[in-house]
DNA sequence: AATATTTTTTAGACACGTCTAAATTTAATA
DNA sequence: TATTAAATTTAGACGTGTCTAAAAAATATT
């Protein structure tokens, strides 16, 4: 059996590796974690044991195929669900991650399967995030930072990186969500900032915010 | 904050004290939340100390008026989940207690009113047990166990006790849900066995069956 | 009423996940 | 390269929830 714990490690040590392609070392993960270095030290060697991570002492932790899957499934279980929440229960998708959080860890095949079918099988989540299936595979979407567009340049919001409540009610604001165009009008050297139009609604925006939004490549 | 097994104890308390009418004891909960008696002392204190039980050593506990108000709060969620399960995802009554039982734990009051809503504000849970509403009123349902009923008797079923699946599988087979018409055609004193007609289906129960069906009175 | 039995509580221990403070190792800098 | 700084690990502790074995209290039996 796997813990709560252990889950949210897992799918703390995917997301920093980017997939599983890099090492994740003890501060990061105690960062992301919200816990002290040696805390993360205690659970490493624990996930270790159990084979979900390799690790080599002050060279940070790598995930195995085995701590994917863990992963992938997580991940499957907190996007349907944040799904589940926008389009059934009509939360905004700034509403929706702090009950994702817990509603993931849920432990029944069945529920996710027929969940995903009421769903109708959806893609990606209400931030355009794709949703691994049911065997752990994931669409690594082909995207591109907003944030290094040039000006002129016309592209498709994918989807948005962070999942605070506060950019994601900024972006609602802007129009800013999945799907939609987005045109760089101009784009300020000094600090990043830029001005862009979505469906005519032209917005200023910093480069904070432009580094967040993911669009077509 | 209150823990994941301190909610479990205390609805526990409040199903075993028939909502808070009688003391429980020690060795009953130990049976009922499958642990030991030293297991139970311990949270019982715990519980006690916090004041959603009053706790007299060597006497049992009895809920408290706030350990209630958690209490029912847990057993709403319970059954709105359950309620979901079935009407939304397909599940067959017999198969949504466990996983209702990890559901009833998620904190989140919005996602529960929202829950509410999408359902339709349903009174009764699929095993016709009634829905406490927001502020933990409870209707108590005004019902009788079938295996006390004469034969010639006429009545509704309004609900059925335990949720073990085995059971709820063969009421299904015999036609026994919340809402049918149940007719008792003879009892054998002997063994307090019966033969009931649901719907025109003729069936013979046995007593363990009869006593876990509630009927109008 | 004295004794035996059952129920409940206490004492002491353990796994999990976390912490602080100190020690160790690696990386950076002079 | 010697020293300082930063990152990481170890040592020892704590709260939660559980356990077994033994002690204590209540109940039942002779």
């Amino acid at each position: 059996m796997i813990s709560l714990a252990e889950e949210n490690y897992l799918k703390s040590i995917y997301h920093l590796s980017e997939g599983g392609n890099k090492s994740v070392l003890t501060n990061e993960l105690a960062e992301a974690m919200n816990t002290k270095a040696a805390s993360v030290t205690d659970m490493i060697k624990k996930l270790s044991i159990k084979e979900f991570i390799s690790y080599e002492k002050y060279y940070g932790v790598n995930i195995t195929a085995k701590g994917k899957i863990v992963a992938l499934s997580v991940i499957r279980k907190h996007r349907l669900w944040e799904t589940f929440l926008v389009q059934k229960l009509g939360f905004s998708w700034d509403e929706v991650h702090e009950v994702a959080e817990q509603l993931e860890h849920i432990q029944s095949k069945r529920l996710i399967e027929k969940l995903d079918e009421f769903l109708g099988f959806p893609k990606v989540d209400p931030h355009g995030d794709p949703i691994p299936d049911n065997n752990g595979k994931i669409k690594t979407q082909q995207h591109v930072v907003l944030a290094t567009l040039k000006p002129g340049s016309d592209s498709i919001i994918v989807a948005v990186k962070d999942s605070d409540s506060q950019l994601l009610k900024y972006l609602d604001k802007i129009g800013a969500r999945p799907g939609k165009k987005i045109k760089v009008i101009e784009r300020e050297e000094y600090d990043g900032s830029m001005e862009v139009s979505i469906q005519g609604q032209r917005s200023f925006i910093s480069k904070e915010v432009s580094e967040n939004i993911l669009v077509t490549a």
